[in-house]
DNA sequence: TAGTTGACATACAGTTGGTATACTGAAATA
DNA sequence: TATTTCAGTATACCAACTGTATGTCAACTA
């Protein structure tokens, strides 16, 4: 089942974007980026259309294309949505049988409490694994993507990159691996909501500063 | 000594973006605006540049123009950039007669704390006078300047917008103006200080609302 | 086999910004 | 006073872009 031109220049354009080649802000033209998939224009307006559906791109009135820029407002709002649907869902892994995702992500996080250093894509990569491990465990079969879709707007936003303290969240992480593991879903919640109360004052903090 | 029509167009165009009538984040395009002002695109192009070195509108890179939104980080800088020059005046202006300006600025923000209501446009307009007001008692002579620029930058975010404790903000100016009439240049900075602590941690609160 | 559909390539028209050129009136200069 | 210069302005031209139309081809279906 080969890929049709317009789904691999999707993935491409959206790859580049999230690792930051492409930035936030930058205006993209199609037949430029046409000639540089080696592809028409018509595939590449079928994947920048699927990219604006998703928020990653947009075109400005006069139809130029823009990477969509994610503002301090957008950010905060996702983490308080995220805060709700990931303390629920922290709870019903609690009631659900331990995995080994989850104890996979436990012990790389617990490199990070011991000081493990990595550059902001790696560790992305480490948090995106517990997360996606949290939402299997509890058995939400549509969260994963939602998540994928939220973290993929947080990552775009500039404030984001600039949240360096990876010892901290890890420990946070495994405060809700532990609560899972103890079947305690109270426990559970409270230790996925601090985690997202903790992110969020990072983020106002940052924006607080003198 | 009449102005030239580029002056003309870049003070027509300069007041239809602060008083919202052109919005932040539009798009405007040369000839439709030179048709609008009755001249042809060159006086409009040099009230264009005007406004770009202004930080009023941007050029995109391909030559788009659009009107500069102004981010929440951008607001906080500047609350924290006036809060250490207006403070500094507040002091000044406490070792300075009393003004007219100042007494005429207090009888206004009297009638906001007992419930006069009016428009944000409106209120601004009244708030401009009490900053002014501080800086020309102070006799510092380039800073009302700066505040008009910082404050024009400042109008432009729309959570500005959603300021509308004016009453609360009233009573601020008030303390500010009755520290300068009682000489105690200690009292009026710590209460301009007061003031823009109080403004900052609305526009954070807002932004940190659940 | 003929018809239909999805994917794709290419062409054309309209709009925009950048830039060049021409014009005009006022001020300066010889 | 006549001429020149300069600032301000109007207009024309070109390249580049998006939106849309049209044509082609391969795969699928009846």
């Amino acid at each position: 089942m080969s890929e049709t031109l317009a789904q691999q220049a999707y993935k491409d354009l959206k790859q580049r974007i999230l690792e930051g080649t492409i930035k936030t802000g930058d205006l993209l033209t199609e037949r430029t980026l046409a000639i540089e998939s080696g592809i028409s224009r018509t595939p590449l307006r079928a994947a920048i259309s699927r990219l604006q559906k998703e928020g990653v791109v947009s075109r400005l009135t006069n139809g130029t294309l823009m990477v969509l820029p994610v503002t301090v407002e957008q950010l905060l709002e996702i983490v308080q949505v995220r805060r709700l649907m990931e303390g629920a869902a922290a709870a019903r892994a609690a009631e659900r049988p331990m995995t080994t995702a989850l104890n996979q992500s436990r012990q790389i996080m617990q490199a990070y409490v011991e000081g493990k250093d990595v550059a902001f894509d790696s560790f992305w990569m480490d948090d995106d694994a517990f997360h996606e491990a949290v939402a299997e465990a509890a058995d939400l079969h549509l969260l994963p993507a939602m998540l994928r879709e939220m973290r993929s707007i947080a990552r775009r936003c500039t404030i984001t990159r600039t949240h360096d303290r990876f010892a901290e969240q890890a420990a946070e992480h495994i405060a809700v691996i532990d609560a899972i593991e103890a079947r305690d879903p109270a426990a559970a919640v409270a230790a996925m909501e601090a985690h997202f109360d903790s992110v969020r004052s990072r983020f106002l903090g940052w924006l607080a500063r003198p």
